[in-house]
DNA sequence: AGAAATTTGTCCGTATGTATC
DNA sequence: AGATACATACGGACAAATTTC
């Protein structure tokens, strides 16, 4: 049987079924994908060509495969916010103070480009990063 | 005739082989891999196996492949730190200054905790990163 | 604990489609 | 149009890890 394969590849539409079972929920996070055997049979499709497929839905990072288990479907990433936490950063000009003066090797007094960000936590102000360059050039 | 693999695959060794090849300049970026066949017949083994060879040198940023054309080295990617960049810091306490009060909301003069990042560049200041902290809690 | 069954990993050989030169 | 080279797909075989009995 010859193979045609116009426009998308088969182990890109299998991927593609695959990934619409996850995403909607019908295989949950923590589930088994069916097996390779099973899957070759239900597309009709030859080993490698599942394998194909299961490895692009593994390198999309939707499910982990183990060696003798199975591929199971990952949790969907957590956003790493946990919750209440806040940035705001601004930027201004500021006089040099002696210390910043010295460093940079400028008068007392000099203009320095400051970047302020606080970060808040639940609302509180957790901590204020200033960042001061020179004024003039990088 | 039996496939046997101990230690590691044999697309893993032949990907290391070109490895070497690659970032010992033996193939400078640029230039093309040797063709599939050519490979095939180098390390007697069968094209799915010199493919994923290359497929894990791809994975790796190392070469980039070309329908119809090959697998060329890409560049090397550049070390994003040139060189005579060190950084120092020291932590002390400080007193609040008025803003800085107002954002942690404690009283003017009242102990914070700053830690002090000193960016050189060649030697040269290029920036100074000052990061404040309430001293009693984290 | 150990044997068998299940399941994924690796490898081979081949055939054919498709893009590039 | 022809040659070359990569992409996709099939089927079979054995290895290795896990689970099950």
């Amino acid at each position: 049987m010859p193979t045609l394969h116009y426009g998308q590849p088969r182990y890109r539409l299998i991927a593609d079924e695959l990934r619409e079972r996850i995403q909607s929920g019908a295989i949950p996070p923590g589930a088994l994908l069916p097996t390779e055997s099973k899957l070759v049979i239900e597309f009709r499709a030859s080993r490698g060509t599942i394998r194909q497929a299961i490895s692009v839905l593994r390198q999309a990072g939707l499910i982990s495969t183990e060696h003798g288990r199975g591929s199971s479907v990952k949790a969907p990433a957590r956003n790493l916010e946990p919750e209440g936490v806040e940035s705001h950063t601004r930027e201004c000009l500021v006089a040099a103070d002696t210390e910043l003066a010295a460093l940079f090797a400028v008068q007392v007094g000099a203009a320095l480009i400051r970047t302020e960000t606080v970060n808040r936590r639940h609302g509180v102000v957790d901590s204020v990063v200033r960042t001061y360059r020179p004024s003039d050039a990088g």
